[in-house]
DNA sequence: CTCAGTGCAAACCGTTTGCAGAACG
DNA sequence: CGTTCTGCAAACGGTTTGCACTGAG
């Protein structure tokens, strides 16, 4: 997000959320929220934490986990597990809401990317299978284009040739 | 797999990875790959355990999770993260190595698909951003024909319309 | 004033690790 | 026989929970 975009109505979106189903509009929430629509990182809950130290807010992990949970049932926020043994969040505002996602497994990198494809995957899935999608998870994992140039190869540790020992 | 695969070569092919490597092949070893061989289901190390339980082998969990690094590590077995908190493993061996999954998110049943699209999507980011890929997941998450017909309907907690208030 | 939220610390739980004794090669 | 493995139990680390206190409405 740009320096540009004003956060504030975000914040307001959630306040209006919280106001509907009878929740406290606490200076926490606004904290924890100003800080993950402020960026457009995958921000881990350390990264909120830091961030929140740094804005002279002390906020105990456990709200800061308890506030992600009501910004993802908003729907404002999006959870995402990249595989590292934590979670990550992403605000759905001012971008293109359905996305895809570049892992870069050198540096770690997230890039994002639009698929009209899987449109189509799961209109299939649902004429094929009768299964009804609801949400999907796309990850590309790789090198991303510095990586790659600067000479990064991945090891092959598995068998050389599975088939002709069968 | 049927009950008419053998799946004795599958757990040749896990010896012969190990003693390419100079490890030892272990009792343990060999129970813990013939029970993930013998099951097409994507299994917890709960699951596994419980099966070598019936199958009168003692197995610390931790040799479980020791064995099937190696069995990742080989690439027979692919090791899978559905967001349930814990992973689950599947071999990789008499079905299309390459295959994507349906997740039913009211009763956990797992269907697989292929889909072709993929590669090309691999290809266009590595034309528009340079980035190498490796490897992939992608799963769409939704409700199976059965939970479908049973009427089973997912809550929509989210903003009723985020848009209109900014 | 009342009910929910917050902070702290302890609990949780799947997974990893350290170490003494057992097994493979 | 030396090296690696195994089993046990303790450690780990991100996340969740219980509870006394604070604060929003």
């Amino acid at each position: 997000m740009t320096d540009a975009t004003p956060i504030r109505p975000f914040i307001r979106l959630f306040s209006r959320y919280l106001r509907d189903r009878g929740l406290p509009v606490t200076h926490q929430r606004e904290s924890i929220a100003e800080v993950v629509f402020s960026s457009d990182a995958h921000l881990s809950v350390e990264d909120i934490e830091r961030d929140l130290r740094g804005r002279n807010a002390r906020i105990g992990k456990a709200t800061i986990y308890r506030t992600l949970e009501l910004l993802v049932q908003s729907r404002l926020v999006e959870e995402h597990d990249f595989g590292e043994g934590f979670k990550r969040y992403e605000h759905r505002l001012s971008q293109d809401p359905e996305h895809e996602h570049l892992i870069c497994v050198e540096c770690g990198k997230v890039l994002e990317f639009h698929s009209a494809e899987l449109r189509h995957i799961e209109e299939r899935m649902q004429e094929e299978h009768g299964f009804v999608p609801t949400r999907h998870r796309l990850e590309i994992y790789g090198l991303c284009r510095s990586c790659h140039e600067a000479g990064v190869v991945l090891p092959d540790r598995g068998l050389t040739c599975p088939i002709d020992t069968l």
